[in-house]
DNA sequence: ATTCATTAGTTCGTATTAGAACAATTATTG
DNA sequence: CAATAATTGTTCTAATACGAACTAATGAAT
């Protein structure tokens, strides 16, 4: 006998939430495939335009890639010309990430397209609920971390 | 020049979108990695608990996996002997998947440690806030969907 | 019944993804 | 200064993830 394995009311929030992101990656991604990127390699050109460039730790924690993950990334990124691996002068352990020009030019080309494209989504929401939206995304976001330590 | 790449006002919201969903799967695989699993296998045995099996089309449905994923993923649970393919009588081309006695051990086991588990977060999010949560993110996967349309 | 379109799963190629182990380098501390 | 600790990025393994092509089988339409 166990078909009482209860359903707890935070569930369908937990739902949507996959499910809400899942769309976004979804639509998101559908638009970034046709520029020849990946979702990625967009957030990171999105990241480094109109920069300096940066290692690849604060890189990643923008991204939210983990490093792990970024080297390859940045491996197919590199070989295509899109970034360039530089060695920092006063810390021999970090690297310096950078957009090449061609990278420049994709950038200044694709993040505004793809900003166009997003807007298509969000403009049909309020823009108060949008606000309260992401002040509770921020909670629960603060919820699951605290409830980590 | 283009240093004037302005940010819309939705990227606040869309990044806490992602870093509360990213935040949710770090919580959630740490504690379904102790019991042996990973968050997607997780997911199929939860789908299938309480269940007389269903078809990887369903079964992919419910647990937002694509088939072509679906397939790997039940694979590498069916040689651990947690579930069953069987074949459908009434239409050669779908399969039945179902828990077998020891999925149905872990489930049983596994389900309400997980439910307390995600419990310790969302007891702090009073369920107003969820109520809120749940509606807001209703309404933007659906911007996400009909702007795809 | 035969053709045609659909559906269900698998297979394949490419790209993440997380995490652990690792090497190289820098910082800290006694 | 020497020993130790912490940091940075790469490498490795296992598991997703998605889409496209493919196979097998069912359904529909004539």
């Amino acid at each position: 006998m166990n078909s009482g394995a209860t359903i707890p009311h935070f569930m369908p929030t937990l739902r949507q939430l996959i499910r809400c992101t899942q769309a976004f990656e979804r639509f998101s991604g559908a638009h970034v495939k046709k520029m020849g990127l990946t979702e990625s390699q967009f957030d990171v050109i999105a990241t480094l335009g109109n920069t300096e460039g940066m290692t690849c730790k604060a890189l990643g924690e923008r991204t939210l890639i983990t490093k792990g993950t970024l080297t390859g990334v940045l491996d197919r990124m590199e070989a295509r010309g899109l970034v360039l691996r530089r060695a920092d002068a006063d810390d021999a352990r970090r690297t310096h990430i950078a957009l090449t020009r061609r990278g420049t030019v994709l950038f200044d080309e694709a993040f505004p397209a793809h900003m166009r494209h997003l807007r298509r989504a969000f403009d049909r929401i309020p823009a108060a609920e949008l606000v309260q939206l992401h002040n509770h995304l921020s909670d629960l976001r603060l919820a699951f971390e605290e409830a980590s330590a």
